[in-house]
DNA sequence: ATCTATTTGTACGTATGTATT
DNA sequence: AAATACATACGTACAAATAGA
């Protein structure tokens, strides 16, 4: 269980915690556990690792931290191996391009390239129940707002558009960047103003082409899904144009 | 400092050591702290958040393993900002995918979307250093493999290419994309035998489509390099097809 | 090279909180 | 309601690492 590798009296790359963490991990791989199973006990693991309880509270911490495990109280509580949820990797992911000074015109570099896509991939395969609720989506801002912060409820309800369609692709990969790429430009549209000036015409042709696209999923025809995506990947870019806002400044928390 | 919003009794949402390092972060965002940064150290904070020694270092752990801070013992040692490092961004992000199962299929969807975006984008961007770096790393597999570890070497090293190229682009998202799944490749070369049966064919046209991909971007023909390489990924794509592989059964450690 | 001060790292005993039975 | 089984938190003591005198 120990590493194989003889190392010199004091060669630390790691603090203890973390090796405990990391023998950890490579035990779940290797028993094959899977979400939901229990790992041993706190006071197990001290026995198993010889070290102290602090040491071994620190190694879960950290596993945890990563979304790996969760941790209950009481009696059959303990620690669980646990899948990690999409909301961990964004915000993990998020705090990365924290320091990165990612450019609104960045992030549509890669959703002019993905989202049509997702969208030829997505056609006539979508339930009448996403069908719905992508319409009832759309419905949110079928009228223009009145208020400024109708504006900005407006722009983020859009984008969830996207997230509904990221959700339902079987590409896990596909749907997480895409994913991800929406919390991006939400937090962005949140946090500076970047629904202003506002733009009716700009408005106008993203919700007729979100309508447009719910039609072509429907009658399942990948090149015009594809198409129409493209069209409004393209009139969404135009309306960032000159936007060079620094973005993110702020960690997130999940 | 102390969260304003009043709780029942024992209302805890979040561990104790989760909280300080949610507040922490929310700290060092405040005070517009930099990497290289110090932050307070254990004693300090102990006293600041009015908690035992144990759980102020449960809540470093937590911000270590997300890779936001480094700790140091000694005299002018404690807790550093640091900027969370790529390699960290992509074993966190690792762990997500491996509850995922993950296919070739899959990653190349998004290679074939993205690879000839990052292609034009570089085109006649590149230093001679680059380039040189880019033909060097071509030579490395200009005969073809004699044995099987040979083979499997080349095959690392060929995607090592798009490595390289993902390191030069200007977008850090379209970068950090991109050299992710370059990563799950490897590892899914390694881990599976993703190098068998050899297939001279696709090797050769594999190389040639990079040495005609250095030719385009030493040119600054952006619509050659991304027409090439489109045909690479394609063919790339085709060198997978049938291999539904399951992937990334097991954990990354950085 | 040695000592010393500083700061994190580890250990352990005890008490408290929490949820199941 | 009470006993039980587990994590959670605290406090103190001591060990280890590192920079500087």
């Amino acid at each position: 269980m120990l590493p194989a590798t003889t190392r010199s009296k004091t060669e630390h790359r790691l603090s203890r915690p973390s090796r405990v963490a990391e023998e950890i991990k490579q035990w779940v791989v290797e028993q094959g556990l899977l979400p939901g199973d229990r790992l041993p006990g706190e006071t197990e693991l001290m026995a198993r690792f010889a070290m102290a309880k602090g040491t071994i509270r620190e190694a879960m911490r950290i596993l945890e931290a990563q979304g790996l495990i969760k941790t209950r109280t009481g009696p059959g509580g303990g620690s669980f191996v646990h899948e990690v949820s999409r909301g961990r990797a964004k915000a993990l992911l998020g705090n990365y391009f924290y320091f990165k000074d990612l450019t609104v015109g960045d992030i549509y570099q890669l959703r002019r390239a993905l989202e049509p896509e997702l969208a030829a991939s997505l056609a006539g395969t979508l339930s009448q129940e996403v069908l719905a609720e992508l319409e009832a989506n759309i419905a949110q801002y079928s009228e223009p707002a009145t208020t400024l912060d109708e504006e900005r409820a407006q722009h983020v309800a859009s984008l969830r558009f996207h997230a509904i369609l990221a959700e339902q692709a079987d590409n896990s990969l596909l749907s997480f960047v895409i994913d991800f790429m929406v919390n991006l430009l939400s937090d962005l549209t949140v946090h500076r103003k970047l629904y202003e000036p506002i733009n009716r015409e700009l408005w106008a042709k993203g919700r007729d082409y979100q309508a447009r696209l719910v039609m072509a999923l429907r009658a399942g025809d990948k090149g015009a899904a594809r198409a129409v995506m493209t069209a409004h990947m393209d009139t969404a870019s135009r309306l960032m144009r000159g936007q060079e806002v620094e973005m993110m400044k702020r960690f997130i928390d999940e």
